[in-house]
DNA sequence: TAGTGGTCTAGACCACGGT
DNA sequence: CCGTGGTCTAGACCACTAA
């Protein structure tokens, strides 16, 4: 820690003090000099090396953890933040033939990488869409749909939420409206109701993670969640489910295809 | 503002004292009692209302801020963050059908939605490729590849920086090589040079802007950005451009098609 | 127990925006 | 000019971690 090559603030800058700091740190983050889980010097450190005061030191911290550069841990220290493995979601990962093996999409995934996949409350209610949910749905304002709340773990480790919204009258006293939905998920139960399974749509969006998100998925401060919103299309043209999922940005990449025509 | 219903802290209370402010505000504004654009009380006026220091003020404002739920004015005041207008980028926006007209995908897509586009600085470079950009045109580390820098505005507002990379062996030389590309943009070259185009794959992560970005899209903080490449195919499976995008999260939502296989 | 970060106070001076 | 937010100081006490 003592021998980092810090420089000194220089007085004569416009720039604050704290970012100066600020950018110091980041550079030798950026640059690898202070790699991922490395401890960064403690704000006692940095004032007496500074010659600032405490809450200047905080203050350049605290442009480091909003955006995601480093964590503190109380009684610990700051650390530079290691970045969790990447679970790449491949466009075609509700394709049929995933499903094949009796699994639901996401345990056969995460199986399939090597790691131990757990769904740990699933919690299935019946209520009224919202307007939302109706509209993509295709129904009436305040209609009743089944409704599938859970959240997915990958080696213990929360890596999204997801809640399931399905036409009451398709789903409403199948396995589809029971915790357990059986082999294969909600998609096999489905395509076994006659709903054959032609197509889905995806929403992507970006945003920082609202508290409950937060602590659902355990995320450092500076990591934005992706929020996706998925609906599935039967052969009909009738969409038959509408899923709303919240993942962790850093430990997820999106992959897809796009069609040239 | 000041007939807004404010609580007041609860001193027995283990949350922070300025945590406690913080959740007062942000269920104003989650509730709509302030509006996008409403100015929050000041800090003299927070201070006087909580009775707490400013520091504990300024905490409690900078939480709301690093959540991307107000922005702060220097002189003028802290507000509600404004969303802007989204745009929707859909899957088929490089299909063949939205280049006919003679116009760049950019271009064309964003004069349909009524606002007016301006590229602002096309700076295009020959350079050696670097490891990840090479590994995804499937060249050689180093191979020569035509590097096209630019930035797109929508009425005048940053909406995204984009960085493509061509091989130079197909593009040097080329109109992909210069600055105006001409009609239809590079893709309408590259198909005149042979390489139809067949299909693209994208993938999306999410993060925290850099210093720069936040400054070239103009982003204020709490905002993250999506971070998207792009990898076009011709129709001999040969990847022609690689085209590294990062757009403001807040301002864009990506739609995609999943096949059912 | 020593060292760490978390919270909070009560001031100070400055820079910016609008009157 | 006044009111706003931006920066900074020099303390204080607390809670957590690890030895």
């Amino acid at each position: 820690m003592p021998d980092l090559p810090l420089e000194r603030i220089d007085p004569d800058s416009d720039r604050a003090a704290f970012r100066q700091i600020a950018d110091h740190l980041r550079t030798l983050i950026q640059r690898g000099t202070l790699q991922p889980g490395d401890r960064v010097p403690s704000e006692a450190r940095l004032m007496e090396h500074y010659g600032v005061a405490r809450m200047t030191v905080r203050q350049a911290l605290q442009v480091l953890r909003s955006e995601g550069l480093v964590v503190a841990e109380h009684g610990r220290g700051v650390f530079v933040r290691e970045r969790p493995r990447v679970r790449r979601l491949a466009s075609d990962r509700f394709a049929r033939g995933h499903r094949a093996r009796g699994k639901a999409t996401f345990i056969a995934e995460v199986e399939e990488s090597g790691s131990k996949p757990t769904v740990d409350t699933v919690e299935v209610t019946e209520e009224e869409a919202d307007a939302d949910v109706a509209e993509r749905l295709g129904l009436q304002a305040g209609a009743r749909v089944i409704v599938r709340r859970r959240r997915y773990l990958i080696d213990g480790r929360p890596a999204e939420t997801a809640v399931s919204y399905l036409p009451a009258q398709i789903a409403a006293g199948t396995a589809i409206a029971r915790p357990d939905s059986g082999p294969g998920g909600i998609y096999a139960r489905l395509e076994e109701l006659g709903h054959h399974l032609a197509r889905f749509t995806e929403e992507v969006r970006s945003r920082m993670p609202l508290q409950e998100e937060a602590r659902a998925l355990r995320l450092p401060a500076g990591v934005p969640v992706f929020h996706l919103i998925r609906t599935a299309y039967d052969t009909t043209g009738r969409p038959v489910e509408v899923c709303d999922t919240v993942m962790s940005s850093d430990a997820h990449v999106l992959q897809y295809e796009l069609p040239a025509q």
